[in-house]
DNA sequence: CGATTTATCGACCGAATGGTCTATATCTTT
DNA sequence: AAAGATATAGACCATTCGGTCGATAAATCG
């Protein structure tokens, strides 16, 4: 048995340019620590290898025509094998990085990126770590925080504004819950014990506070202005 | 005028163990980069002192009683002055760092870090970068992703299952859209330049396709399945 | 204690809603 | 050409909705 006594972990690589493929699977295999089971210049293609040769990592292009990137990762992550998936693109595309990341790519390089860099990162990936090169996480941080500053600065906003669901009473919310399940006034009137029109004395009365003219407006006010999650909502 | 040339970035320090309060300022005098130009030990005192000498940076604790670390990001980005936050914290909570920097940190650094490390993140973070070291980045990106999982799996249910407001006709979604708005059928008519009856048959037909039995119920369906946001959607 | 808020209820009324049935004109698909 | 889906519309009717006025009782607040 000339065997190596470590198995080498299987790598497949997915890419529309050829060249570039190939070029990688030269630079793996002169590395010596990485068997190249498969390479594709589409994601079906890939897909099928992935299948058959179950390899430990998959470096994908992200920048690849029809079924793209993004729409790659999910399918590999779909097929629910431990494949890990590096991702390959051309460009430091913030947005294109943000998605990657989210999907479940464990990490992200540039083409551009230097051969000893590139097989760092399938090592790091390879031994379960998430690896995104100091470059690239520094535009996902930028991304990552520009995508959360809306919902930062609506929040400071919202605790500022004074929200008109707070003046209504105990029980014009109980009866507001209701609403927002689209049950009728009798409905309503039955599941509080009380009369039809004692219901209808509320409603109306939660419509002057909300400001509104209708059940569905009301309804809508009450969604956006956080009602059903009042209670389960996240300090910060 | 013996003043340097290159005037020194102005450095507040807010931690409420003050042995290593004077550790970092000793660190950063002898340095001589930096000018700390004050030192709290409770969020409190540094807001004031933030708004009195408008620094460059501020090193927070994370790890406080009372108004902990988070909240007083939030306070110092409230003062709308472009301070930076570097967060500093004793342990590599994944939670932590992960909404410290969803709410605006600059960066994050452990305590336990080589004096060398802080320094450079410091500078990084001046120079509107931002640092979040390979250890730590990496927890986050762990955390990040998992965070995200459940959303991706349930996106890929919900493109399993059928959605109800596929069966809706063009004409029937218009109807709907309007009815979202809780505008009355004689409303809807105008808008479509059709008769108030026309639109209570499509209402009849939504009604019947979503399975519901009165616009509440339909407008409620129409916000939980993602008919407004359809057109915004997301691909990946 | 008096004033205010809150929760309860009745009666009356007009407008909006929802259901059903029928019917016509287009347009697509088989 | 026949069948099916779609958009349009009228007539009729019962139910629901929303508004208004007034009224009682309990609780709270100053």
């Amino acid at each position: 048995m000339r065997r190596e006594f470590k198995k080498n972990p299987k790598v497949l690589l997915i890419d529309d340019n050829y060249e570039h493929l190939a070029g990688i699977r030269e630079l793996l295999n002169l590395e010596g620590t990485f068997d190249v089971v498969g390479i594709a210049t589409n994601v079906t293609v890939g897909l099928n290898l992935i299948k058959k040769y179950q390899p430990d990592i998959v470096l994908l292009d992200m920048n690849m025509p029809e079924r793209d990137g993004l729409q790659g990762i999910l399918e590999i992550s779909k097929l629910g094998l431990d494949t890990k998936v590096l991702a390959l693109s051309g460009y430091d595309d913030a947005d294109l990085i943000f998605r990657a990341m989210k999907i479940g790519a464990k990490g992200y390089v540039l083409k551009t990126m230097a051969s000893a860099q590139l097989i760092y990162a399938i090592e790091e990936v390879i031994n379960g770590k998430i690896y995104l090169p100091l470059a690239l996480s520094s535009r996902f941080f930028e991304y990552f925080q520009k995508s959360f500053k809306e919902e930062v600065a609506k929040k400071e906003a919202d605790a500022d504004e004074e929200n008109l669901l707070d003046e209504l009473t105990q029980r014009e919310e109980e009866v507001l819950e209701l609403l927002t399940q689209g049950i009728t006034y009798k409905g309503v009137a039955s599941k509080l014990f009380i009369s039809e029109t004692t219901v209808k004395t509320h409603v109306n009365n939660i419509f002057q506070k909300l400001q509104v003219n209708d059940r569905t407006q009301a309804v809508l006010y009450a969604i956006n202005n956080g009602f059903l999650t009042k209670k389960v909502r996240i300090s910060a």
